[in-house]
RNA sequence: GGCGGCGUGGCGAAAUGGCAGACGCAUCAGACUUAAAAUCUGAAGAGGGGUUACCCUCGUGUGGGUUCGAGUCCCACCGCCGCUACCA
């Protein structure tokens, strides 16, 4: 294309000016309870995008697909007089920006900052109705002071099994150790340690056995590491998704990340020695058919129990798993492997002798790290069993009639296959004849009478690794002395990351900040003596007051640490609701106002983003607002009422969009090309939010053809080639008809915004511009509603031909504030309808009858018809069926 | 393997159990134009019959079922996509 395309109206100069207009005269400001303009007595509505992370690349078009959905449907609800909140910020803390500082040496906030300038280019270019006066940034030392506030809150508190919430350690718990029972507590735990990147990640940043971000192998190695006690929510982020109107697709998957499974744990003791080995099961029913054991490889136990003849192969197992990584345990997962450690145990019910093994089939961070194996009834069991010939013992029949009436056949012959369904107790003392179900309630009440074991429920969620080997993240508020951790005392934050030369990491494991070594180093900077009522405003109590400890040197060094960017996008959506608050991470009014109940479940009335968040961010955002529930920082249990995911926008070809494909779409050249109002409506025209979808351009342009259409319905260019407006326009009542498709426009528009179904609202208006295009005059009355009901999906078009047109009753306020117009039912009623005859469910004929003729008329309409006497005819009629309004069907 | 989602023209799609394919893209034809683009008008699921208006048959992945009536509900199967994966 060597010349330029002819814009079909001149969007380019538009758009730019109405968002000049907008951000001038601050007209999606919406002010808090308490603000000058603030009116109490419309209702509130939070939409919520899920913010960016601003990457390099800039927008994708598959971030303004859902931020064009809430954009409409949040200037919608202004329209319908609503207090709209609809904000947007960033998600700013990342490993992109540290890779770029480590190779650069330039601050990693130098180059988020040009990045966050960029992303609000974009979103501006496409005319979004943020309130930007709450933007947020998560990297912000006015945000992340709070993201620590928050950590120390969780640090102060514990979860108190008798009230099964979360409540300040000071205030209600009574124990000797509270370090043992913190929210965020300090674990020695193996982590996933990824050499490449110089850091530990998350079980959920490791996929396949590969970091997540850059697919580096990651392999497992012990370190301290902070943990947040997210187990201690399990049941209740299980239980009280249930009043969410979330997809059912990603309440399960939270459901199933959190793996809720009962069982029982039984108690197995080590043949010769005083050692206990508890396990979980699911089928304590198959106790009976325990013919070995199995210990993760990494058992505490292990070295206790190993024999000597044993040890150099266990040793040489354990070692060889610890060099494994997820990927490799993954791969090997068909062949299992496994080695005797020497030792036996006895099964609780009946002495048996079990051979105690190790094998990396079983995981010590789900259930105790230690099974019974029943390879009768456990497929990785019965694998296991046959590939080291252990003795293979059935105690469950399918067949009721095994078990019942003589006992137990004599035979205990191995079985044949596996069978991992539920049956009839058989070999299996007093649980012989019993259903599964009964049996297992059968063996938990003998175990807890016998105190052998206990009926217990399972979680696969485990606590969540908080800390991070990282420069570009929230320095923990935590200083460490004499082995111990301290919290800093919430006068002292924003604790701010050292400046560092070289953001590279150390490589042994020790965090970017232990490079900075001054910063390390911690005295303390102020003593509030006497003010050590409240947990958190008396700095470092155990420190004490060290006289002169300023000369004397640090009596303390900083937790180098830093926190995940999880962390910052725990709590964005309440800091947008007071986003200039400096003295608290959120206002209780507006806090109480934006998040709140009106009798109704209450938090953020709609989310949208993307299903990649389906689990962890949503998981770890209930999670965090539960806890400042429980401490009544929050007024509601849940953050997000409703939550709808976008679907994936793939590229032309069909496949995901990727830089190595190269099919990866530009907003800013689509807006060149079209303009922002066209890309606005055609990602909302491609199809159903939820669904994922392909791109094409010749699509971008049919929208721009429609959006050009509306133009020339008010304006038609002169001789001089200037828009002016057009003749045809004139102040003339719309007759019926044009009323009648006006009206429906209205209506349906209306509910398929509310409905969020944007692809067919857009239908019903290009069927709106279709029945004006040669109308001739054109009613002014007939511009206004059409050009109303465009607005909130393409806001610059609308505005200008509102402003052009002299629409504006009051010529001072922009459309966007204008209400929404209302329709008329009775002028959607018809007269006459035309009603389909079936004979034998397939179409023969139709007539036309009254809007109110009844069954009986309606019938004999139909049987009047020439066509159906001539399919009927020499028929018996059997039936004939008629839905008033709808169709007939006559039975021969 | 498990869980979830989805299969409708050449393409994106629409359809409270009630006229399948609205709306748009691409296509074709006509109008306007010296010509093209743009614009406007119209045609069009597939197959067949008729001189026109028109008529018939088939048709929503496959096979069954429920129903006066199924794209829609139920069962089984096939295919694609996403997530998850030794969870005891």
């Amino acid at each position: 294309m060597s010349h330029e395309r002819r814009k079909p109206y001149p969007f380019d100069i538009i758009e730019p000016q109405w968002q000049a207009h907008w951000e001038a005269q601050q007209t999606f400001h919406t002010p808090n309870p308490g603000e000058p303009g603030f009116d109490a007595s419309r209702p509130k509505y939070y939409v919520l995008d899920m913010f960016p992370y601003p990457s390099g690349s800039g927008l994708h078009v598959g971030h303004p697909e859902g931020y064009t959905a809430t954009d409409i449907l949040g200037r919608y609800k202004i329209m319908r007089g609503f207090n709209v909140l609809h904000p947007m910020g960033w998600d700013a803390f990342g490993l992109p920006a540290e890779q770029h500082a480590i190779k650069t040496g330039e601050h990693p906030a130098i180059q988020t900052r040009s990045n966050v300038d960029n992303f609000r280019r974009q979103l501006k270019a496409l005319g979004f109705g943020y309130d930007w006066q709450r933007e947020v940034n998560t990297t912000d030392p006015g945000y992340y002071r709070w993201t620590q506030w928050i950590f120390l809150q969780i640090y102060h508190s514990w979860f108190n099994p008798a009230t099964q919430r979360a409540e300040p350690i000071a205030e209600t718990y009574t124990g000797a150790d509270p370090d043992s029972v913190r929210l965020a507590y300090v674990s020695e735990a193996p982590v996933n340690w990824c050499p490449a990147l110089g850091t530990v990640l998350a079980n959920e940043e490791v996929v396949d056995g590969k970091s997540e971000v850059g697919g580096h192998p990651v392999e497992r190695r012990p370190m301290r590491q902070w943990m947040l006690r997210i187990t201690a929510y399990a049941q209740r982020l299980i239980d009280e998704l249930e009043g969410l109107d979330w997809p059912t697709g990603i309440k399960l998957l939270q459901s199933n990340w959190i793996g809720r499974s009962e069982g029982a744990e039984v108690h197995f003791t080590v043949d010769g020695s005083g050692e206990k080995i508890t396990v979980f099961t699911t089928r304590p029913d198959t106790l009976y058919g325990a013919t070995y054991m199995v210990l993760a490889p990494e058992h505490a136990l292990v070295d206790a129990i190993v024999t000597e003849e044993q040890l150099a192969e266990v040793e040489a197992y354990r070692e060889k798993t610890a060099r494994k990584s997820d990927l490799e345990r993954t791969e090997l997962a068909k062949e299992k492997t496994g080695v005797w450690t020497g030792a036996w145990a006895l099964n609780p019910v009946n002495g048996q002798r079990l051979p105690i093994w190790i094998a990396d089939y079983v995981l010590l961070g789900y259930g105790t790290g230690a099974i019974m194996a029943v390879p009768a009834h456990d497929e990785r069991d019965w694998e296991f069993a046959r590939k080291y010939a252990l003795p293979i013992r059935q105690v469950v029949s399918e067949s009721p009639t095994l078990g019942l009436g003589g006992g137990s056949p004599p035979c205990e012959a191995e079985p044949l296959e596996v069978f991992t369904g539920e049956g009839f107790a058989i070999h299996s003392g007093p649980l012989d004849g019993l259903p599964t179900a009964d049996a297992k309630a059968e063996i938990s009440r003998l175990l807890t009478e016998q105190q052998l074991g206990f009926k217990t429920v399972n979680y696969k969620l485990r606590d969540w690794l908080f800390s991070r080997q990282r420069y570009w993240g929230e320095p923990f508020p935590i200083v460490w002395s004499e082995g111990k951790h301290h919290a800093l005392a919430e006068s002292e934050l924003p604790l701010n990351p050292p400046p560092l030369d070289d953001f590279k990491p150390t490589g042994t494991g020790e965090p970017p900040l232990a490079k900075a070594v001054d910063w390390v180093k911690y005295r303390p900077i102020h003593h509030e003596r006497g003010s050590a009522g409240t947990s958190t405003a008396f700095p470092l109590p155990s420190l004490g007051f060290i006289e002169g400890a300023e000369q004397d040197g640090p009596v303390a060094t900083r937790e180098t640490n830093t926190m995940p960017q999880w962390a910052g996008s725990c709590w964005y959506y309440l800091r947008y609701c007071d986003a200039q608050n400096a003295s608290r991470f959120v206002g209780e009014h507006a806090e109480k106002y934006w998040m709140a109940t009106n009798g109704k479940p209450g938090g953020v009335d709609l989310y949208v983003g993307g299903t990649e968040h389906a689990v962890l961010h949503l998981l770890y955002a209930r999670f965090w607002h539960k806890v400042l529930f429980d401490l009544g920082q929050v007024s509601t249990p849940e953050p997000f009422q409703r939550l709808v995911n976008q679907g994936l926008i793939m590229g032309e070809d069909g496949q995901k969009m990727s830089k190595s494909r190269g099919n990866v779409v530009n907003p800013d050249t689509v807006i060149d090309a079209y303009g922002a109002d066209a890309l606005r409506c055609y990602l909302m025209f491609m199809g159903p939010l939820e669904a994922s979808k392909p791109w094409s351009m010749n699509g971008v342009e049919g929208i721009n053809r429609f959006l050009a259409r509306v133009w020339r319905l008010g304006l038609e260019e002169n001789q001089a080639g200037e828009w002016v407006v057009s003749r045809a326009v004139q102040d003339v009542a719309p007759d019926k008809a044009q009323l009648k498709v006006l009206h429906a426009t209205i209506k349906k528009v209306g509910e398929d915004i509310e409905a969020l179904a944007f692809n067919t609202a857009i239908s019903q208006m290009m069927i709106c511009v279709n029945a004006f295009t040669n109308a001739n005059p054109r009613p002014l009355e007939a511009l206004r509603v059409l050009v109303q009901v465009l607005n909130p999906f393409a806001p610059h078009l609308t505005e200008e031909l509102w402003a052009r047109l002299g629409l504006g009753r009051n010529g001072v306020f922009p459309l966007a504030r204008e209400p929404w117009p209302a329709y008329d039912p009775a002028l959607l009623v018809e007269d006459e309808i035309e009603i389909p005859i079936q004979v034998n469910g397939k179409l023969r004929d139709k007539i036309v009858v009254k809007k109110e003729a009844t069954k009986e008329e309606v019938e004999a309409a139909a049987r009047a018809s020439t066509k159906i006497a001539e399919w009927t005819a020499g028929k018996e009629i059997k039936k004939v069926v008629v839905v008033p309004g709808k169709l007939v069907n006559i039975v021969v």
